[in-house]
DNA sequence: TCATGTGAACCGGTTCACAGCC
DNA sequence: GGCTGTGAACCGGTTCACATGA
Protein backbone atom coordinates (compact mmCIF):
# COMPACT_ATOMS: atom_id res chain seq x y z
CA UNK A 1 0.00 0.00 0.00
CA UNK A 2 1.53 3.44 -0.67
CA UNK A 3 0.78 6.60 0.94
CA UNK A 4 0.94 9.61 -0.64
CA UNK A 5 2.94 11.90 1.34
CA UNK A 6 1.86 15.27 1.23
CA UNK A 7 4.66 17.51 0.50
CA UNK A 8 4.11 20.89 1.26
CA UNK A 9 5.58 23.06 -1.72
CA UNK A 10 5.71 27.00 -0.83
CA UNK A 11 5.38 29.74 -3.54
CA UNK A 12 9.29 30.27 -2.87
CA UNK A 13 10.37 26.57 -3.68
CA UNK A 14 7.71 26.77 -6.50
CA UNK A 15 9.73 29.65 -8.07
CA UNK A 16 12.93 27.84 -7.21
CA UNK A 17 11.81 24.62 -8.91
CA UNK A 18 10.79 26.24 -11.94
CA UNK A 19 14.27 28.13 -12.25
CA UNK A 20 15.61 24.50 -11.63
CA UNK A 21 13.56 22.86 -14.38
CA UNK A 22 14.94 25.60 -17.22
CA UNK A 23 18.47 25.33 -16.26
CA UNK A 24 17.89 21.71 -16.29
CA UNK A 25 16.23 22.14 -19.80
CA UNK A 26 19.21 24.22 -20.90
CA UNK A 27 21.79 21.60 -19.30
CA UNK A 28 20.37 18.69 -21.15
CA UNK A 29 20.05 20.18 -24.69
CA UNK A 30 23.95 20.99 -23.93
CA UNK A 31 24.14 17.59 -23.87
CA UNK A 32 24.98 16.57 -20.02
CA UNK A 33 23.51 14.23 -18.90
CA UNK A 34 24.72 14.74 -14.90
CA UNK A 35 24.65 17.56 -12.48
CA UNK A 36 25.37 18.42 -8.89
CA UNK A 37 24.00 20.59 -6.50
CA UNK A 38 26.61 23.08 -6.81
CA UNK A 39 26.46 23.34 -10.27
CA UNK A 40 22.54 24.10 -10.32
CA UNK A 41 22.64 26.01 -7.48
CA UNK A 42 25.37 28.14 -9.13
CA UNK A 43 22.97 28.83 -11.93
CA UNK A 44 20.06 29.48 -10.28
CA UNK A 45 21.24 31.77 -7.60
CA UNK A 46 20.54 29.14 -4.89
CA UNK A 47 23.17 27.35 -2.29
CA UNK A 48 23.83 23.87 -3.18
CA UNK A 49 22.25 22.83 0.80
CA UNK A 50 19.44 24.51 -0.47
CA UNK A 51 19.11 22.42 -3.75
CA UNK A 52 19.84 19.31 -2.07
CA UNK A 53 16.87 20.32 -0.05
CA UNK A 54 14.86 21.21 -2.64
CA UNK A 55 15.53 17.93 -4.40
CA UNK A 56 14.93 15.53 -1.23
CA UNK A 57 11.43 17.97 -0.63
CA UNK A 58 10.22 16.78 -3.82
CA UNK A 59 11.36 12.75 -3.28
CA UNK A 60 14.05 12.71 -5.92
CA UNK A 61 17.37 10.85 -5.10
CA UNK A 62 20.51 11.21 -6.87
CA UNK A 63 23.89 9.80 -5.97
CA UNK A 64 26.70 10.69 -4.09
CA UNK A 65 30.22 11.42 -6.25
CA UNK A 66 27.85 11.45 -9.56
CA UNK A 67 25.67 14.06 -8.60
CA UNK A 68 21.80 14.04 -10.11
CA UNK A 69 20.34 12.29 -13.36
CA UNK A 70 19.42 15.92 -15.38
CA UNK A 71 16.65 13.71 -16.95
CA UNK A 72 15.16 12.19 -14.35
CA UNK A 73 15.25 15.51 -11.93
CA UNK A 74 13.56 17.42 -14.94
CA UNK A 75 10.64 14.93 -15.38
CA UNK A 76 10.23 14.53 -11.89
CA UNK A 77 10.14 18.78 -11.19
CA UNK A 78 7.59 18.04 -14.62
CA UNK A 79 5.20 16.02 -12.43
CA UNK A 80 4.85 17.53 -9.86
CA UNK A 81 4.51 21.64 -11.46
CA UNK A 82 2.66 20.47 -14.53
CA UNK A 83 -1.03 20.68 -14.85
CA UNK A 84 -2.55 16.98 -15.70
CA UNK A 85 -4.41 18.77 -18.61
CA UNK A 86 -3.70 22.12 -20.07
CA UNK A 87 -5.11 25.07 -18.32
CA UNK A 88 -7.35 27.42 -19.75
CA UNK A 89 -7.51 31.15 -18.89
CA UNK A 90 -9.31 33.79 -19.60
CA UNK A 91 -7.96 37.54 -19.97
CA UNK A 92 -10.13 39.99 -18.37
CA UNK A 93 -9.05 43.35 -19.73
CA UNK A 94 -7.80 44.11 -23.13
CA UNK A 95 -5.83 47.08 -22.63
CA UNK A 96 -2.07 47.78 -23.41
CA UNK A 97 -1.33 45.40 -20.84
CA UNK A 98 -3.68 42.76 -21.72
CA UNK A 99 -1.92 42.39 -25.32
CA UNK A 100 1.11 41.88 -23.70
CA UNK A 101 -0.52 39.42 -21.79
CA UNK A 102 -2.04 37.94 -25.12
CA UNK A 103 1.14 38.03 -26.93
CA UNK A 104 3.79 36.86 -24.28
CA UNK A 105 1.54 33.39 -23.65
CA UNK A 106 0.32 33.05 -27.12
CA UNK A 107 1.75 29.53 -27.99
CA UNK A 108 4.49 29.66 -25.08
CA UNK A 109 3.41 26.18 -23.06
CA UNK A 110 1.06 23.31 -23.88
CA UNK A 111 0.36 23.41 -20.26
CA UNK A 112 -1.16 27.17 -20.17
CA UNK A 113 -3.93 28.72 -23.05
CA UNK A 114 -5.69 31.67 -22.87
CA UNK A 115 -8.84 30.55 -24.75
CA UNK A 116 -11.04 34.07 -24.25
CA UNK A 117 -10.34 37.40 -23.88
CA UNK A 118 -12.83 39.81 -22.00
CA UNK A 119 -13.34 43.57 -22.36
CA UNK A 120 -16.20 46.53 -22.25
CA UNK A 121 -15.15 48.59 -25.10
CA UNK A 122 -17.04 47.87 -28.39
CA UNK A 123 -13.77 48.75 -30.17
CA UNK A 124 -12.82 45.33 -29.03
CA UNK A 125 -15.71 42.84 -28.64
CA UNK A 126 -16.33 40.76 -31.40
CA UNK A 127 -12.52 41.01 -32.50
CA UNK A 128 -10.19 38.60 -32.45
CA UNK A 129 -6.84 39.96 -31.06
CA UNK A 130 -3.32 37.78 -30.78
CA UNK A 131 -5.63 34.69 -32.13
CA UNK A 132 -7.77 34.75 -28.99
CA UNK A 133 -11.57 36.06 -29.42
CA UNK A 134 -12.64 39.01 -27.24
CA UNK A 135 -16.15 38.98 -25.50
CA UNK A 136 -17.94 41.32 -23.72
CA UNK A 137 -17.67 41.03 -19.84
CA UNK A 138 -21.30 40.50 -19.59
CA UNK A 139 -20.58 37.15 -21.20
CA UNK A 140 -18.10 35.74 -18.98
CA UNK A 141 -20.45 33.45 -17.05
CA UNK A 142 -21.57 31.87 -20.34
CA UNK A 143 -18.46 31.56 -22.07
CA UNK A 144 -16.56 30.01 -18.40
CA UNK A 145 -19.00 26.99 -18.15
CA UNK A 146 -19.29 26.69 -21.90
CA UNK A 147 -14.89 26.77 -22.48
CA UNK A 148 -14.17 25.40 -19.09
CA UNK A 149 -12.35 27.96 -17.75
CA UNK A 150 -9.81 27.22 -14.91
CA UNK A 151 -8.36 31.02 -14.29
CA UNK A 152 -8.18 34.32 -15.09
CA UNK A 153 -5.79 37.19 -15.39
CA UNK A 154 -7.10 40.97 -14.48
CA UNK A 155 -5.78 42.98 -16.40
CA UNK A 156 -8.19 45.91 -15.83
CA UNK A 157 -7.95 49.61 -14.30
CA UNK A 158 -7.81 49.31 -10.46
CA UNK A 159 -10.89 50.69 -9.49
CA UNK A 160 -13.47 47.99 -11.41
CA UNK A 161 -10.40 45.14 -10.73
CA UNK A 162 -12.64 43.99 -7.43
CA UNK A 163 -16.08 44.03 -9.59
CA UNK A 164 -13.91 42.48 -12.16
CA UNK A 165 -13.19 39.36 -9.67
CA UNK A 166 -15.97 39.29 -8.24
CA UNK A 167 -17.54 38.28 -11.61
CA UNK A 168 -14.74 36.06 -12.06
CA UNK A 169 -15.73 34.50 -8.99
CA UNK A 170 -19.16 33.96 -9.54
CA UNK A 171 -18.38 32.34 -13.13
CA UNK A 172 -16.69 29.84 -11.62
CA UNK A 173 -12.94 30.65 -12.08
CA UNK A 174 -10.21 29.14 -9.47
CA UNK A 175 -7.93 31.18 -9.45
CA UNK A 176 -6.63 34.72 -10.31
CA UNK A 177 -3.18 36.57 -12.12
CA UNK A 178 -4.24 40.18 -10.96
CA UNK A 179 -2.24 42.42 -12.27
CA UNK A 180 -4.26 45.50 -11.04
CA UNK A 181 -2.93 47.45 -7.74
CA UNK A 182 -5.84 46.59 -5.77
CA UNK A 183 -6.21 44.35 -2.87
CA UNK A 184 -8.25 41.45 -4.14
CA UNK A 185 -11.20 40.07 -1.80
CA UNK A 186 -12.57 37.22 -2.65
CA UNK A 187 -13.26 33.69 -1.54
CA UNK A 188 -10.59 31.68 0.36
CA UNK A 189 -11.09 28.66 -2.48
CA UNK A 190 -9.73 31.51 -4.84
CA UNK A 191 -6.24 31.75 -5.03
CA UNK A 192 -4.76 35.36 -6.02
CA UNK A 193 -1.64 36.12 -7.26
CA UNK A 194 -0.73 39.70 -7.18
CA UNK A 195 1.83 41.28 -9.94
CA UNK A 196 2.31 45.27 -9.37
CA UNK A 197 4.35 46.81 -11.63
CA UNK A 198 4.01 50.15 -9.68
CA UNK A 199 5.48 47.98 -6.37
CA UNK A 200 7.98 46.35 -8.02
CA UNK A 201 10.13 49.40 -9.00
CA UNK A 202 9.35 50.81 -5.92
CA UNK A 203 11.18 47.83 -4.48
CA UNK A 204 14.26 48.18 -7.10
CA UNK A 205 14.81 51.75 -6.45
CA UNK A 206 14.48 51.04 -2.84
CA UNK A 207 16.88 48.77 -2.60
CA UNK A 208 19.17 50.22 -5.38
CA UNK A 209 19.27 53.22 -3.17
CA UNK A 210 19.77 51.73 0.16
CA UNK A 211 21.78 48.39 -0.21
CA UNK A 212 20.12 44.91 0.71
CA UNK A 213 22.22 41.87 1.38
CA UNK A 214 19.07 39.65 0.34
CA UNK A 215 18.84 36.83 -2.13
CA UNK A 216 16.23 37.25 -4.81
CA UNK A 217 14.41 34.87 -6.89
CA UNK A 218 10.92 36.42 -8.15
CA UNK A 219 9.50 39.27 -7.35
CA UNK B 1 23.04 63.96 19.17
CA UNK B 2 20.48 62.19 16.95
CA UNK B 3 21.83 58.57 16.12
CA UNK B 4 19.50 57.41 12.74
CA UNK B 5 18.52 54.11 13.39
CA UNK B 6 19.12 51.47 10.76
CA UNK B 7 15.75 49.91 10.79
CA UNK B 8 15.59 47.25 8.02
CA UNK B 9 12.95 46.97 5.88
CA UNK B 10 12.42 43.21 4.00
CA UNK B 11 11.21 43.58 0.75
CA UNK B 12 7.52 41.81 2.44
CA UNK B 13 7.18 44.76 4.81
CA UNK B 14 7.87 46.95 1.77
CA UNK B 15 5.22 45.84 -0.02
CA UNK B 16 2.90 46.00 3.08
CA UNK B 17 3.96 49.45 3.89
CA UNK B 18 3.06 50.40 -0.26
CA UNK B 19 -0.76 48.36 -0.05
CA UNK B 20 -1.01 50.79 3.44
CA UNK B 21 -0.40 53.73 1.32
CA UNK B 22 -2.35 53.30 -1.03
CA UNK B 23 -5.38 52.23 1.33
CA UNK B 24 -4.28 55.32 3.54
CA UNK B 25 -4.54 57.62 0.99
CA UNK B 26 -8.17 56.16 0.07
CA UNK B 27 -8.88 56.67 3.64
CA UNK B 28 -8.46 60.41 3.67
CA UNK B 29 -10.17 60.83 0.24
CA UNK B 30 -12.99 59.66 2.34
CA UNK B 31 -12.48 62.25 4.60
CA UNK B 32 -11.73 60.01 7.51
CA UNK B 33 -9.13 61.16 10.12
CA UNK B 34 -8.07 57.96 11.71
CA UNK B 35 -7.95 54.52 11.81
CA UNK B 36 -7.15 51.40 13.82
CA UNK B 37 -4.83 48.43 13.37
CA UNK B 38 -7.48 45.92 12.83
CA UNK B 39 -8.80 48.47 9.94
CA UNK B 40 -5.94 48.81 8.06
CA UNK B 41 -5.29 45.05 8.84
CA UNK B 42 -8.81 44.26 7.30
CA UNK B 43 -7.86 46.41 4.23
CA UNK B 44 -4.85 45.29 3.68
CA UNK B 45 -4.88 41.75 4.24
CA UNK B 46 -3.07 41.80 7.46
CA UNK B 47 -3.57 40.69 11.04
CA UNK B 48 -3.50 43.77 13.62
CA UNK B 49 -0.77 42.77 14.75
CA UNK B 50 1.27 42.99 11.92
CA UNK B 51 0.28 46.16 11.03
CA UNK B 52 1.04 47.67 14.61
CA UNK B 53 4.17 45.30 14.28
CA UNK B 54 4.69 47.60 10.74
CA UNK B 55 4.26 51.10 12.24
CA UNK B 56 6.59 50.65 15.17
CA UNK B 57 9.27 49.42 12.96
CA UNK B 58 8.73 52.29 11.28
CA UNK B 59 9.14 54.65 13.94
CA UNK B 60 5.66 56.05 13.50
CA UNK B 61 3.26 56.61 16.69
CA UNK B 62 -0.65 56.17 16.90
CA UNK B 63 -2.65 56.53 20.65
CA UNK B 64 -4.62 53.64 22.28
CA UNK B 65 -8.35 54.53 22.27
CA UNK B 66 -7.90 56.85 19.12
CA UNK B 67 -5.70 54.64 16.62
CA UNK B 68 -3.48 56.23 14.05
CA UNK B 69 -3.42 59.79 12.28
CA UNK B 70 -3.76 58.57 8.85
CA UNK B 71 -2.48 61.72 7.40
CA UNK B 72 0.81 61.41 9.66
CA UNK B 73 0.74 57.77 8.60
CA UNK B 74 0.82 58.14 4.97
CA UNK B 75 3.30 61.01 5.26
CA UNK B 76 5.73 58.94 7.16
CA UNK B 77 5.55 56.19 4.93
CA UNK B 78 6.04 58.23 2.23
CA UNK B 79 9.15 59.47 3.45
CA UNK B 80 10.42 56.28 3.79
CA UNK B 81 9.31 54.93 0.37
CA UNK B 82 10.02 57.79 -2.07
CA UNK B 83 13.08 59.21 -3.57
CA UNK B 84 14.21 62.75 -2.85
CA UNK B 85 14.41 62.75 -5.96
CA UNK B 86 12.04 61.28 -9.17
CA UNK B 87 13.95 57.93 -10.26
CA UNK B 88 15.11 58.05 -14.12
CA UNK B 89 14.07 54.54 -15.42
CA UNK B 90 15.49 53.24 -19.05
CA UNK B 91 12.91 50.78 -20.75
CA UNK B 92 15.37 48.33 -22.33
CA UNK B 93 13.12 46.46 -24.93
CA UNK B 94 10.02 47.80 -27.09
CA UNK B 95 7.97 44.72 -27.54
CA UNK B 96 4.41 44.59 -26.37
CA UNK B 97 5.05 43.76 -23.23
CA UNK B 98 7.74 47.12 -23.16
CA UNK B 99 4.75 49.34 -24.62
CA UNK B 100 2.69 48.00 -22.06
CA UNK B 101 4.96 49.45 -19.15
CA UNK B 102 5.79 52.16 -21.02
CA UNK B 103 1.95 52.52 -20.85
CA UNK B 104 1.31 51.75 -17.43
CA UNK B 105 4.03 53.84 -16.19
CA UNK B 106 3.16 57.40 -18.12
CA UNK B 107 2.53 60.13 -15.94
CA UNK B 108 1.73 57.64 -13.41
CA UNK B 109 3.76 58.84 -10.31
CA UNK B 110 5.75 61.96 -10.13
CA UNK B 111 8.15 59.80 -8.21
CA UNK B 112 9.10 57.55 -11.24
CA UNK B 113 9.50 58.61 -14.98
CA UNK B 114 10.53 56.54 -17.81
CA UNK B 115 13.12 59.03 -19.53
CA UNK B 116 14.43 56.83 -22.59
CA UNK B 117 13.53 53.03 -24.71
CA UNK B 118 16.02 50.75 -26.33
CA UNK B 119 15.69 48.38 -28.82
CA UNK B 120 17.36 47.15 -32.04
CA UNK B 121 14.92 47.26 -34.18
CA UNK B 122 15.05 50.04 -37.33
CA UNK B 123 11.64 50.55 -36.72
CA UNK B 124 11.13 51.32 -33.42
CA UNK B 125 14.99 53.52 -33.19
CA UNK B 126 14.54 56.99 -33.61
CA UNK B 127 10.56 56.84 -33.16
CA UNK B 128 8.42 58.37 -30.01
CA UNK B 129 6.22 55.97 -28.50
CA UNK B 130 4.10 57.01 -25.62
CA UNK B 131 5.96 59.74 -25.22
CA UNK B 132 9.05 58.25 -25.24
CA UNK B 133 11.76 58.32 -27.39
CA UNK B 134 13.52 54.99 -28.89
CA UNK B 135 17.42 54.84 -29.19
CA UNK B 136 19.54 51.88 -30.15
CA UNK B 137 20.57 49.91 -28.03
CA UNK B 138 24.28 50.80 -28.44
CA UNK B 139 23.69 53.98 -27.21
CA UNK B 140 22.50 53.38 -23.93
CA UNK B 141 25.77 53.91 -22.27
CA UNK B 142 25.84 57.52 -23.90
CA UNK B 143 21.99 58.40 -22.78
CA UNK B 144 22.51 56.86 -19.49
CA UNK B 145 25.07 59.52 -18.55
CA UNK B 146 24.00 62.17 -20.46
CA UNK B 147 19.96 61.39 -19.30
CA UNK B 148 21.50 60.43 -15.83
CA UNK B 149 19.45 57.28 -15.64
CA UNK B 150 19.11 55.08 -12.34
CA UNK B 151 17.02 52.11 -13.01
CA UNK B 152 15.99 49.91 -15.98
CA UNK B 153 13.56 47.73 -16.99
CA UNK B 154 14.32 44.30 -19.12
CA UNK B 155 11.60 43.62 -21.78
CA UNK B 156 13.88 42.26 -24.32
CA UNK B 157 13.98 38.16 -25.40
CA UNK B 158 15.02 35.70 -22.75
CA UNK B 159 18.22 34.74 -24.78
CA UNK B 160 19.13 38.59 -24.61
CA UNK B 161 18.41 39.40 -21.29
CA UNK B 162 21.78 38.32 -19.78
CA UNK B 163 23.55 40.58 -22.63
CA UNK B 164 21.52 43.82 -21.99
CA UNK B 165 22.09 43.05 -18.31
CA UNK B 166 25.37 44.07 -18.56
CA UNK B 167 25.61 46.45 -20.46
CA UNK B 168 22.77 48.39 -18.56
CA UNK B 169 26.04 47.46 -15.75
CA UNK B 170 28.41 48.91 -17.41
CA UNK B 171 26.20 51.97 -18.33
CA UNK B 172 25.90 52.37 -14.39
CA UNK B 173 22.55 51.54 -13.95
CA UNK B 174 21.98 50.94 -10.47
CA UNK B 175 18.82 48.74 -10.64
CA UNK B 176 16.76 46.24 -12.74
CA UNK B 177 13.14 44.91 -13.18
CA UNK B 178 13.85 42.15 -15.35
CA UNK B 179 10.36 40.58 -17.31
CA UNK B 180 12.63 37.95 -19.15
CA UNK B 181 12.50 34.16 -18.23
CA UNK B 182 16.56 34.34 -17.24
CA UNK B 183 18.52 34.71 -13.84
CA UNK B 184 20.43 37.71 -14.32
CA UNK B 185 24.23 37.22 -13.55
CA UNK B 186 25.39 41.19 -12.48
CA UNK B 187 27.67 42.72 -9.80
CA UNK B 188 26.18 42.77 -6.43
CA UNK B 189 25.61 46.20 -5.79
CA UNK B 190 23.12 46.06 -8.81
CA UNK B 191 19.92 45.06 -7.57
CA UNK B 192 17.78 42.66 -9.40
CA UNK B 193 14.14 42.09 -9.25
CA UNK B 194 12.19 39.57 -11.04
CA UNK B 195 8.68 39.07 -12.69
CA UNK B 196 8.44 36.35 -14.38
CA UNK B 197 4.59 36.24 -15.78
CA UNK B 198 4.89 32.26 -16.60
CA UNK B 199 6.04 32.04 -13.15
CA UNK B 200 3.26 33.61 -11.41
CA UNK B 201 0.57 31.96 -14.23
CA UNK B 202 2.28 28.47 -12.85
CA UNK B 203 1.98 29.69 -9.49
CA UNK B 204 -1.91 30.48 -9.73
CA UNK B 205 -2.90 27.30 -11.43
CA UNK B 206 -0.62 25.39 -8.64
CA UNK B 207 -2.34 26.73 -5.93
CA UNK B 208 -5.75 26.51 -7.24
CA UNK B 209 -5.21 23.10 -7.76
CA UNK B 210 -3.73 22.09 -4.58
CA UNK B 211 -5.53 24.01 -1.92
CA UNK B 212 -3.29 26.81 0.02
CA UNK B 213 -4.24 28.60 3.69
CA UNK B 214 -1.11 30.88 2.75
CA UNK B 215 -1.72 34.81 2.75
CA UNK B 216 -0.70 36.30 -0.52
CA UNK B 217 0.82 39.63 -1.07
CA UNK B 218 2.51 40.37 -3.86
CA UNK B 219 3.60 38.00 -6.63
C1' DT C 1 37.83 11.91 -1.63
C1' DC C 2 33.89 14.35 -2.76
C1' DA C 3 28.94 14.58 -3.09
C1' DT C 4 24.42 13.28 -1.30
C1' DG C 5 20.77 12.88 2.54
C1' DT C 6 19.28 14.71 6.61
C1' DG C 7 18.72 15.82 11.80
C1' DA C 8 19.64 19.80 14.22
C1' DA C 9 20.75 24.57 14.77
C1' DC C 10 19.73 28.90 13.21
C1' DC C 11 17.34 33.06 11.61
C1' DG C 12 14.01 36.44 10.20
C1' DG C 13 9.55 37.30 10.20
C1' DT C 14 4.89 36.70 12.30
C1' DT C 15 1.83 36.19 15.99
C1' DC C 16 0.70 36.06 20.90
C1' DA C 17 -0.36 38.06 24.97
C1' DC C 18 -0.28 41.40 28.14
C1' DA C 19 1.18 45.92 30.34
C1' DG C 20 0.12 50.70 29.81
C1' DC C 21 -2.81 54.31 28.49
C1' DC C 22 -6.78 57.05 26.73
C1' DG D 1 -13.24 48.86 27.58
C1' DG D 2 -10.61 48.75 23.78
C1' DC D 3 -6.64 50.07 21.60
C1' DT D 4 -1.51 50.65 21.09
C1' DG D 5 3.44 49.19 22.02
C1' DT D 6 6.33 45.47 22.59
C1' DG D 7 9.01 41.45 24.79
C1' DA D 8 8.62 36.75 24.15
C1' DA D 9 7.05 32.64 21.93
C1' DC D 10 6.41 30.61 17.73
C1' DC D 11 6.96 28.97 12.98
C1' DG D 12 8.54 27.97 8.44
C1' DG D 13 12.26 28.18 5.79
C1' DT D 14 17.41 28.10 5.28
C1' DT D 15 21.85 26.66 6.41
C1' DC D 16 25.14 23.79 8.93
C1' DA D 17 27.58 19.88 9.67
C1' DC D 18 28.29 15.34 9.56
C1' DA D 19 27.17 10.37 8.70
C1' DT D 20 26.88 7.60 4.69
C1' DG D 21 27.97 5.81 0.25
C1' DA D 22 30.07 5.54 -4.61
Amino acid sequence: MIVEARLMVSPRMLERLSAYRRLLAKWIAEKRERIYSHELGALAGATPAQVRRDVMTIGFTGSPARGYDATGLLQRIGELLDPQEPVRVALLGVGFLGRAVLDYFSGRSPNYAIVAAFDVSSEKVGRVIHGVRCYHIEELDEQAREQAIDLGVIAVPAPVAQSVAERACRAGLRGLLNFAPAKLHVPPEVHVENVDLAVSLEKVAFFARHGSRRREVQS
